[in-house]
DNA sequence: AGTGTCAAAGCGCTCG
DNA sequence: CGAGCGCTTTGACACT
């Protein structure tokens, strides 16, 4: 995942589409909201909270005390992971926090299961805005072929410049481009055309604007 | 009361 | 086999 600068309030998040590059989009990050509105305890308080959940777990059923992070604490945590989203060495980072190795590790967990989770949303819209761009193509090809049909104009004899034959009405084509009638049964499909026409299917453009006039001529 | 968020725990998997 | 990680669930807390 790229990384840029970017500030502490926003959550950095690439979305990789296969066949796109991937482009950083910033999503505030909600978590700084919430640690707005509660007042930051005092460091001393705070770390006797803290020291005494450590004590649990001795005996059975301990009560699970519900730790908030410091803004301090959230703004280190979230510039290390913009840094490094694995975290190492575990122990220093939680020493300059002043909390366990294992809560940074938690929090480490935690954090890119969330980014991941945004970016798995960010996916799913994408995709449902491709899905409907590609169904209203579809649509007007459709019309467009009902267009066609409409017409009902004789198809056109064209003789073959290779065999001096006639060629069937279904292998014609028109050049978008030159506006000559091309048949497909003279050329078949090229590697390099095949490719071209997978790049036209894979969404690396936006799927409305990837109709090109095609190479033919 | 219902819901959302998030720290924390538990479990299983992978890898060196 | 242990460390590290992902995934899922649990529970505390805030907000409506």
């Amino acid at each position: 995942m790229a990384v840029l600068p970017s500030s502490s309030s926003n959550l950095e998040l690439t979305i990789s589409v296969p066949g796109f590059a991937s482009s950083p989009v910033l999503l505030p990050l909600s978590s700084v909201k919430e640690l707005d509105i509660n007042q930051v305890p005092l460091e001393e308080d705070w770390m006797a909270s803290n020291m005494e959940d450590e004590e649990e777990g001795s005996n059975g059923d301990p009560p699970r005390k519900k730790l908030r992070l410091t803004k301090e604490q959230s703004r280190l945590l979230e510039e290390s992971f913009r840094q490094n989203h694995t975290l190492n060495p575990k122990e220093s980072l939680a020493m300059q926090l002043k909390l366990r190795p294992r809560q940074v590790e938690v929090w480490f967990q935690n954090r890119r299961a969330r980014s991941k989770l945004k970016q798995t949303e960010m996916e799913c819209e994408y995709l449902k805005r491709w899905f409907g761009s590609l169904t209203e193509q579809n649509r007007r090809l459709q019309r467009e072929v009902e267009e066609l049909r409409a017409m009902k104009v004789g198809p056109p004899t064209v003789i073959s410049p290779h065999s001096c034959e006639p060629l069937p009405a279904s292998t014609l084509s028109m050049c978008p481009r030159c506006e000559r009638v091309t048949s497909t049964a003279d050329k078949p499909p090229s590697a390099a055309a095949a490719a071209a026409a997978a790049a036209t299917l894979s969404p690396k453009v936006p799927p409305t604007q990837s109709r090109q006039p095609s190479a033919a001529c």
